[in-house]
DNA sequence: TTGTAAGCGTTATCAC
DNA sequence: GTGATAACGCTTACAA
């Protein structure tokens, strides 16, 4: 049933004997910058290919102490954002040579663990694209670590020991509240993720803070309990039930687009509403749905490619081209307000 | 800038000189069945524990052979319901002291050279949860292989060389068959996905034999090139519009969720049709927002949790509980059929 | 129960 | 440009 009949393995020096070179010379046929004549380093591939040999990337790293592993934290699957961090984070990484240990975070408490087990791997860098690193997840992690870099990834850290990758989520939120006021809508409500992460993304201050400036009233504002679509239709439904058009909010400012999403299904089959003729939703990310046409959701799209490549040359070592915690993005306007 | 003050690896020889015992007892002392009396080995983790020692398992797998990863590859990350897979697979298979190594494969052609990553990295076994992985894929893989195990998830295979993790998909597609046809529809039209691909699932194959036995006529079958929400979109615009409430279809019955989302949206916003009323759909999976109020939409869901821990047992070399092709899911009957 | 010695397959260093 | 030799940190015998 199984089948274990894997070839046993070859090793360099099987190569060099073959080749009739030193184990050495078959390691630089492999490596593009070494010095090697050309013809050498034919016969020595000549012979790789007979024996099927490649190098072993574990042994390699032993002697290297360079994994090039990258760890990539997650622990929040219910965002098909993610699937799209994901996509673009695996296929950037990998066509620099770096592959990705894809590691399940639970919660908070598990992430420590998981950093460990990134360690125990020597990965180059851990890559944390969760919501529940918070400030003291990040502090007992650096304590009990081996790993290299500690990267958060389209979010900022108050850590200094950490390294942040994201867009300048001031601007992008400044970009929102302006567009919000010009489009004229007078009653904002903000939708908010939970209020216990603290490594978080000043979008909520923000948007408050622009909003209170031009307007001279506040914006008042409701937490959900998590990024979580469902928990943002419960939320919105109870919060907007039995409101008169008068003294119901005309817009929803939500954190990101999984709120957003839920909100737009709590106004629609709860309440009934429309959107945006009777409340307009504005979301953040650009997640997959969000262009489809129950949403039409006018947010906000990061620069996810350039984040990525902004990675690789902090992974490279090199001095990154644009400052990385200013990343732009674009408004993205579509239907919904 | 960057903190490439990472602290000086401890070894096991450490630890040893601390402890006052061998580098071999200090590795027993992290081996739950290792034998070790009580003493020496709180002796050794408490210096272990002072040093910060953690082992490393870059050099456990040179030496071992074993390394406790698993190659997870993937080439359709627009389908939410990989999002589903991935979460469940890299938490069992963690807890099992896996860890998953993520491969985005772009396309049929780069499945191989991902492969090969793989082996490099001297996985335990590569497991497959892509479309495009067709038998000749396959073949080629298996040829250049230093994969101990090549497992198919959530899916059949032709070839012998390989391990298919699945559910019995002719009993999943007869469940919905027979449902279809209790619920009374009379024109069904299965929407398939791409064509090309051989190592396939055999469930247009069986709801179309099972329709055509049960009411001696033939289902209608239309591609869909890809498994993309987008693309049925406009396959099934273009294929229904303009025709009449007689000559449409009462019933489409997609070979999975992303297809049924496209054709439910093009239904909707497209021809202007209700969903059951005018033209009932089923998928397959049970994706994240099969649920939605959007769609309600009747599906099957897999056991998920059950494979994975059939893969654990594969894995682990034991005899699975349940035959790995013969998993039961369950129909989900929502609103939309 | 514990220790010793020889690998595992690379890379780094330094000669030639 | 090429080759010997010593790491890298652990596991696997086998011996004590």
């Amino acid at each position: 049933m199984t089948q274990d009949d894997f070839t046993e393995t070859v090793t360099a020096d099987d190569v060099a004997t073959l080749a009739g070179v030193s184990r050495w010379t078959v390691n630089r046929a492999f490596k593009p910058e070494a010095s090697i004549s050309e013809k050498t380093r034919t016969k020595v591939m000549a012979a790789a290919q007979q024996l099927g040999y490649v190098p072993d990337l574990q042994a390699a790293s032993l002697a290297s102490d360079r994994s090039n592993l990258v760890a990539l934290l997650v622990d929040d699957f219910a965002n098909p954002h993610k699937l799209v961090m994901m996509e673009k984070l695996t296929r950037i990484l990998r066509q620099n040579r770096w592959d990705t240990l894809l590691v399940n975070t639970l919660d908070a408490e598990d992430a420590t663990s998981a950093l460990l087990t990134a360690s125990q791997r020597r990965v180059d860098a851990a890559v944390l694209i969760g919501v529940q690193f918070d400030d003291q997840v990040l502090k007992t992690a650096l304590g009990a670590r081996r790993v290299r870099k500690l990267i958060l990834f389209a979010r900022q850290s108050e850590n200094p020991n950490t390294i942040s990758i994201c867009c300048d989520d001031q601007a992008a939120m400044t970009t929102i509240a302006d567009y919000v006021i010009a489009q004229g809508y007078q009653r904002p409500l903000f939708l908010a993720g939970p209020q216990t992460v603290s490594a978080h993304l000043h979008r909520k201050e923000t948007f408050v803070a622009r909003w209170q400036a031009a307007k001279d009233h506040p914006c008042p504002v409701i937490p959900v309990g998590a990024y979580d679509p469902d928990l943002a239709y419960q939320t919105v439904a109870e919060r907007l039930q039995g409101l008169t058009d008068s003294n119901r909010p005309d817009v929803l400012v939500c954190e990101n687009d999984a709120l957003a999403m839920g909100a737009i299904d709590a106004l629609r089959y709860e309440l009934g509403l429309q959107v945006p003729q009777d409340i307009a939703v504005t979301g953040f990310d650009d997640a997959p749905l969000a262009a489809s046409p129950h949403y039409r959701l006018t947010t906000y799209r990061q620069p996810l490619a350039d984040m990525v490549q902004g990675l690789v040359q902090v992974l490279k070592g090199e001095t990154p081209d644009t400052p990385l915690t200013g990343f732009e993005g674009e408004l993205i306007i579509r239907a919904s307000a």
